[in-house]
DNA sequence: GCCGTTTTCGGCCCGACTGTTTTCAGTCG
């Protein structure tokens, strides 16, 4: 077993020993060593085989012979027995909003509840309002929770998030009464999933902050309001959670709530090592009462309160407990990509493939948006689907990108299209042109669209043998997968990065907000390998130019700066750097 | 189940809200 495939069991068995009622400490040893074994950088088999688990946070030995178990034999008896005495249904009830494992366990125990469809039954029976610790509002929320589920996905692309999310803080910012706001929580460390929107504002009217936010129009409905809280759902079936706290708590609060949740344990230790203690209300020094006024360390902005701490700033991005925090101890972060330092996108579609627009519309309308270059890529012939283009028609249009280019200069505009190719990686390895006519193009991207069923071996093997072509310049979006629709094919990052390492073929960031792939969490070690990213939009009309700042969000995330983002460069510069690769290995 | 210069037991981040109770347990983030 690799390190994903046993974290996935870890993480499956702290979510059955909740449902057993277990100490809530042993199912968090669970999830802390799931998160130690799936972010180490060395390969689990060979820590294991040199029994160097026990040196790992987290992992004592207990954990250690059942790891041991996991990697060497692909399975654990432990675990097996778990899952024997636990119904599958019950883990699927998890997932209803107010029910928890200790109420799920009494369902079950009580009434003897399995499924999903049993309760919401036993619901509409109205079996559940007479249970002890329930009642006549849970059993209605619990009705309204499943057929909510059913209604609404739970998780939202953050391209719906973010423009959800921005009339409802706008309309915050208007207020009299709201001194700061600000989104929170993974929408604020743009993430490229996201459960709800977390809203935050300071005032000194709480209540009735609370209170003209629960009536902003595109509300579904009202779930909870209280006088600092209130969580509404929206029309579009995103929940919106907003939290109005004093302006002197507004920082720590901000930083509270833009977590990640591991983030804050590992910050919240931070201040305890120093006798302090951290929390939403403030940053206190340590004594009786925790949130003594008298004890607070006065902070004005989240920056002070990391200098308070002795860490340099940490950008939202960046707050995902992946080293951020031992970083800030020692130097300034590294100075993260902004959108605007993007001078255009090398791979996007016109209507010679599957694309919208003609290249002439799209040269004028990308020049209009400031934009340097943009390069035309079209499918290759084998991607029937997407109408690929053969030899002869790449050639055609590269005739006609010509002409463009030539009526651009003769206008005294300095914006140029690029020729190119999204070129088809076949079942067998091989590219779907030949190399003379891949010389021809200014820009090369290789892409996987077919056979996404081969084994992880066959797949990275594909990927590699891309790699090594010298006219290849970009691995396109590396995994294939569709956020929320479908699932990555399995493939060797590793091994994809230090191939491209070794030719230097760029890994592209694909920004279209349903790919963000390569994943954000392989970036650092393909930086570390000095492997550059392209962010490209994967353009199929105008509007998706605006990817270009959901992909930058995403680069800082992966800790990416201009440096480490080819099209950040201008043209001239960006033409002698796709020269490189093809001149070092010929 | 993990951890330890206050070390082999007794902690483990912590507060708001809801619904059920009648002082609090469970859930959530």
């Amino acid at each position: 077993m690799d390190k994903d495939q046993v974290a996935e069991v870890l993480t499956n068995i702290a979510v059955l020993l909740e449902l057993k009622g277990e100490n809530p400490f042993k199912t968090r040893a669970y999830v802390n060593a799931a998160r130690t074994i799936e972010t180490m950088s060395e390969p689990l088999a060979m820590v294991v085989s040199e029994q160097r688990l026990g040196e790992m946070k987290g992992i004592g030995e207990a954990l250690q012979k059942k790891i041991t178990e996991l990697v060497t034999t692909g399975g654990l008896a432990y675990y097996e027995e778990l899952k024997a005495a636990t119904p599958p249904g019950l883990v699927a009830m998890l997932d209803i909003p107010g029910l928890g494992p200790k109420k799920i366990k009494a369902l079950h125990d009580e009434l003897g509840i399995e499924t999903v469809e049993l309760l919401e039954q036993a619901c509409k029976d109205g079996k559940i309002a007479g249970l002890k610790g329930f009642g006549e509002k849970t059993q209605t929320n619990i009705l309204e929770g499943i057929h909510r589920r059913r209604t609404y996905a739970s998780r939202h692309l953050i391209s719906d998030a973010l423009p959800t999310a921005e009339p409802l803080l706008e309309a915050l910012r208007l207020h009299p009464d709201v001194i700061r706001c600000s989104t929170a929580g993974s929408l604020r460390r743009h993430r490229e999933v996201i459960g709800d929107i977390d809203l935050l504002a300071s005032s000194k009217q709480p209540a009735e902050v609370i209170d003209y936010f629960t009536h902003q129009p595109g509300i579904f409905n009202v779930i909870a309001k209280g006088e600092t809280k209130a969580s509404v759902l929206l029309e579009g079936g995103i929940q919106a959670d907003l939290r109005v706290v004093s302006d002197a708590e507004y920082p720590f609060a901000l930083l509270y709530f833009t977590g990640s949740k591991e983030h804050n344990i590992v910050m919240r230790q931070r201040a305890i090592d120093r006798d302090l203690r951290l929390n939403e209300y403030g940053l206190f020094r340590s004594g009786a009462e925790t949130r003594d006024p008298k004890l607070l360390v006065n902070c004005r902005t989240e920056e002070e309160i990391f200098e308070k701490l002795g860490l340099h700033y940490i950008p939202p991005e960046l707050r995902e407990d992946t080293g951020e925090v031992a970083l800030a101890e020692k130097e300034p972060l590294p100075r993260l990509i902004e959108w605007t330092d993007l001078k255009g996108s090398l791979h996007n579609h016109s209507t010679w493939s599957d694309g919208h627009q003609q290249p002439a519309d799209i040269a004028r309308a990308m020049r209009e948006l400031g934009l340097a270059y943009w390069g035309i890529t079209d499918h290759s012939k084998s991607s029937f689907q997407a109408n690929g283009l053969d030899a002869a028609r790449v050639r055609q249009q590269l005739k006609e990108i010509r002409q463009i280019n030539e009526d651009l200069a003769a206008e005294g505009s300095d914006f140029r299209l690029l020729t190119g190719a999204e070129v088809d990686i076949l079942k067998d390895g091989r590219l779907d042109f030949e190399d003379d006519l891949l010389a021809e193009l200014d820009v090369v991207i290789a892409s996987i669209h077919q056979s996404f069923n081969q084994s992880e071996e066959e797949t990275t093997s594909r990927l590699v043998g891309a790699a090594r072509n010298p006219y290849v310049h970009i691995l396109g979006h590396l995994t294939g997968r569709l956020l929320l629709e479908r699932e990555p094919y399995k493939m060797d990052h590793r091994a994809v990065i230090d191939a491209c390492a070794e030719t230097g073929t760029w890994i592209e960031l694909n920004a279209s907000p349903l790919r963000f792939d390569m994943d954000w969490r392989w970036w650092p070690y393909a930086r570390s390998k000095g492997v550059k990213c392209a962010i490209n939009c994967d353009a199929h009309r105008f509007e998706h130019a605006g990817f270009l700042r959901l992909g930058a969000g995403i680069a800082r995330k992966g800790w990416l700066t201009r440096e480490d983002v080819v099209n950040t460069l201008p043209l001239d510069k960006l033409r002698s750097e796709l020269g490189r690769k093809r001149a070092k290995m010929q």
